[in-house]
DNA sequence: GCCGTTTGGCTAATGCGCGTAGCTTTTTGG
DNA sequence: CCAAAAAGCTACGCGCATTAGCCAAACGGC
């Protein structure tokens, strides 16, 4: 009975393995079944290096998370304004291309109460530091960076999750709707930071 | 043995009361099993009326979509512009609040290629035909609808399911947030749709 | 009203995935 | 060299989807 030599790392790198081979839905497709077998291992082996499935997905999160954020920070060194803000997107979705998987690995949320997600609300929140250091270089207001933040998250994130998800039927150029986007958001943003435009009205009618 | 006088539509209205009931992971975590304690009945007894629950899934969603298209729809009737997407996109986030797990059974995406979903592309038409409707009202040039369409998709959808993941820790005033975006969308469509303003660059560097 | 057929239930059983228990072998370190 | 920890394994139980085959209820024509 020769040894594997697994160990929780190598674990959850197998892990990650298997969520980039599954495409969009590798993450959600994740079982420890197929990592045992990719491991060459029989399932309940892998008890000795992980909890539960649960946790072997968290991180997994972790790690797509981390790298995420790290491909995102990096896309912005030597950037300012504008360029920053569209290198970050472009970062973020190129991403979101190029391990599919691991991306929807990234939009699981943390639960506030559940001590054992106190990491994954660590590292999400280092992850927004990034959108919001970025933002920071168009001058907003204290008070209105967090809705700039926002709506870039939004924006970025809807655009990429109705892509893979299939959402964007039409034949025309999906590249030119993100350069549309980001057009939108840079100039939203830039709105929000020079005083004297259009303050937000009182949330009307149907948003309460 | 009297019977519970189930109907193809009676179980996929059960369905959708267990999708309701789960909160935002009502539609992942809709079972057979489920439905059927709902119904009174045994599970195998559901495949008299449903294929699978993959097909019950589609069902459901196929609901969902609906409905969302119809509040959206509904909320734009008499008006038209800024007032017009400002309607539809409160509306959409309401939908999403009030029914957060048929809102997630919406993003499942159609397989082109799958016959059976050829009633979920359908409706998803539909679905998309009422933003272009209200963007219509914006005057764009033809070839930018599609771009303004997937970006207020993006933004509104973006927004919403950060939302409801929990993705906006912050305590932060989130209605005024969801404003500031919809400002954003409208500022941005608005600009699209006077010529003149600056041309979508060819895209630069990190997007292909 | 009666009979045959369709229909809508049921139980039994299979397969698969997670997770636990307890055994055995390898590794390690004293 | 030996004991204890670590890393495998098999066997098992649970929940769920799904299939097969049985049986009673409802229904339609006579």
């Amino acid at each position: 009975m020769p040894r594997a030599g697994l160990s929780p790392d190598a674990v959850v790198r197998l892990a990650v393995e298997v969520v980039d081979a599954g495409g969009p839905t590798g993450f959600a497709d994740l079982t420890l079944a197929k990592v045992a077998a990719k491991a060459g291992v029989a399932a309940p082996s892998l008890y000795k290096h992980v909890g539960s499935l649960a946790d072997l997905r968290r991180e997994v999160t972790l790690i797509a998370v981390r790298d995420l954020t790290a491909a995102a920070s990096s896309a912005t060194v030597g950037r300012a304004g504008a360029d920053a803000l569209r290198a970050l997107a472009g970062a973020w979705r190129d991403y979101a291309h190029a391990h599919p998987g691991r991306y929807a690995a990234t939009q699981i949320g943390a639960d506030p109460d559940n001590p054992a997600d106190a990491r994954l609300r660590e590292v999400g929140t280092e992850s927004v530091q990034v959108v919001v250091a970025v933002l920071r270089g168009f001058g907003l207001p204290d008070d209105r960076v967090i809705d700039a933040v926002r709506a870039v998250r939004a924006g970025v994130h809807g655009f990429v999750t109705l892509e893979l998800g299939g959402g964007y039927r039409m034949r025309e150029d999906v590249d030119q709707s993100f350069a549309v986007l980001l057009d939108m958001l840079v100039a939203g943003v830039t709105a929000l930071s020079t005083p004297g435009s259009a303050p937000v009205r009182d949330t009307t009618g149907s948003h309460r």
